[in-house]
DNA sequence: CAAAAATATTTTAAGCCTAAAGTTTTTGAT
DNA sequence: ATCAAAAACTTTAGGCTTAAAATATTTTTG
């Protein structure tokens, strides 16, 4: 028998797993701020309209307003403003939905697809940059593992 | 000498590197959404208060309020509007510091003090159920590679 | 067909967030 | 001692975000 009472209780993985949660926090935002600050500063934007720019550009017949809340996540009142200022920007166009005149669908234009050709490339080269201590083959692995944390966390709701 | 000229080009690191990114972005605004939403129904509380509460808790004696955005990599005056909310709702007080009448330091009350208790209790429970496909020895490992990241992307500013 | 329910979107109220400007107080240099 | 610079903090203006309410239109149902 032990003479001594054990006082050095094992760690739980609730504990771990929280460390976990509080760097991944702290990665993404610093990551995030870091994107956000440079498009301010190169291109007059942000990162909300880049990602309704990002949306867009993979629908060339344009999405409807509920579609890019879906697609991005976010209320259906969020979009409204974000592509209220997309339009004024003359990035983004609505375009009336033949047959249901409650509906429009939102397209790029030229000039935003044109504008947003130039920040993807930039912001692919930032991440690039931010990223470079993960090697390829380790990104590969992480972004897979981490794309099975995103299957889990979101399915059954959709 | 190879008869077919090879088409397959390699992807650049750069892809992978962007596909980590979106999907640790994705990842980390699906558990924070998650629990904004529990902070929300379940204590009527929010992340940006929770964390100030949670850097608080951590220094019995207050911090000032530069000092709490310089932890939470905040601006001045988003600190100012959460200090006050949470002032009003009798979580912090504002104390004067002795010798320097433009500074105050922000304390936690004895009810802040008690309302954390049970917030991170539950928050700690919630992201242990978030984050249970990794078991504990994953958790750890991933933990400390975004340490590295975390330092790696901070390093030389502070 | 008319009323009710559902759908698509916008508006509103409140909070979070930043950069920049403003206020008060302290520090430092002359 | 004075006075300019620095420091601590708040205020402001503008944008992002949500939940909930409001508006308009379409679909369903009795």
């Amino acid at each position: 028998m032990s003479q001594k009472p054990n006082t050095q209780v094992p760690e739980p993985a609730s504990k771990d797993r929280l460390r976990l949660w509080l760097r991944l926090l702290k990665a993404s935002r610093l990551v995030e701020a870091e994107l956000r600050e440079n498009l301010r500063q190169k291109f007059g934007a942000t990162l909300p309209r880049f990602d309704v720019m990002a949306a867009l550009s993979r629908y060339d017949e344009g999405l409807k307003m509920s579609a890019l809340s879906g697609v991005l996540r976010v209320s259906n009142g969020n979009v409204t403003g974000i592509v209220d200022r997309l339009t004024e920007e003359g990035h983004v166009v609505r375009v009336a939905v033949p047959g249901d005149r409650r509906a429009s669908k939102v397209c790029l234009t030229d000039q935003g697809r044109a504008e947003f050709a130039r920040q993807a490339a930039a912001h692919e080269t930032w991440v690039d940059e931010m990223l470079s201590s993960f090697d390829q083959d380790e990104a590969a692995v992480l972004a897979t593992r981490l794309d099975h944390l995103v299957t889990t966390l979101t399915e059954g709701e959709d």
